[in-house]
DNA sequence: TATCTAATTTGCAAGTCTTGCTAACAAGAA
DNA sequence: TTCTTGTTAGCAAGACTTGCAAATTAGATA
């Protein structure tokens, strides 16, 4: 049984896998591991950057679709809040997120609340899912910032892990 | 004095721009009209077709810029769901929205209840805002749908409006 | 262990969305 | 009417993601 809610682990992985007929490569388990309990919501430029760190060679398109796949196999959702890139999260738990508007940082957050939520006026609309995401500025950033005049909406907040390009 | 709790009126706007040294061409003032008061959540692309309607030759740069600015000056905002392109909604309002998984359809909904929304272990960070997104099928699509078996996480749901090509 | 077949990985082209850049143009002031 | 400066239109380009096809390889089979 899964030790937490959260995406299986490398080797259960590795079983689902191939109870569906897929193959267990090289790099999809090292994208298996990477991406376990993984909380960076990385994009998948980032992982790429990590796993080529490991396996130099592995290719970019190999990363997205092996997230697509664990996707598809509800291992792992995709986040987007704008900023460009989608993010990743292993986390399956009920949770939700908190962005730090300044570095783009993203925190899983436990919410309380959510149930008593009341949408008005959607009698038409058969609801199954709730997304909360908190904006605000992380301590860190907090500091930081005096002078600088940040107005208006930033599209891109300073990305997570850029590839030098 | 603005009318209701959302963009300014095209002639308030009017005012607005020129009270800051920005220009009233007559591209700036269609697309005022069409952004005032519209709930549809249009991509740029969608109002660029709506506008090129009334005004052959505008150019979907022009669009962009447009939003842009008005976005800057608070007067729309942007809402990323995902799905590829950014969404403008011209609601100032408090409220949120709804998405219906099947075609794409964004409402603005009240919600009650946020305000007793409850972040845990996130005391490093100062909250300014909270978005909640609810997804579901509205009924529309919800008759219309029996054998075909949506599964995983699907993207791209049916764009609004999307420009022939 | 050798062989075989289908799934995978790569690498690149291409598609989508958005922005940068610049010459031509036009709003608003003088 | 003239002038200055902000704008627009177009196109190139950048960022992110996917389609495609050839080369490769995991895993089954003999």
């Amino acid at each position: 049984m899964p030790n937490l809610i959260g995406m299986q682990t490398p080797t259960e992985l590795a079983a689902a896998y191939r109870s569906q007929g897929r193959k267990l490569t090289p790099q999809r388990q090292l994208l298996f591991q990477l991406m376990y309990g993984n909380d960076k919501h990385p994009t998948a430029e980032a992982l790429f950057a990590e796993a080529s760190s490991q396996m130099p060679g592995i290719s970019l398109r190999t990363v997205y679709q092996t997230l697509n796949e664990l996707a598809e196999m509800g291992e792992l959702q995709f986040i987007d809040i704008g900023g460009g890139a989608t993010r990743f999260d292993p986390n399956l738990d009920d949770h939700h997120h908190v962005v730090c508007v300044d570095c783009g940082q993203i925190r899983d957050v436990h919410v309380n609340g959510t149930a008593a939520l009341k949408p008005v006026g959607i009698e038409d609309f058969t609801i199954n899912e709730v997304g909360v995401v908190f904006q605000g500025v992380c301590s860190t950033c907090e500091k930081g910032r005096a002078k600088s005049n940040k107005t208006a909406h930033a599209k891109s907040p300073a990305p997570q892990a850029k590839v030098s390009k």
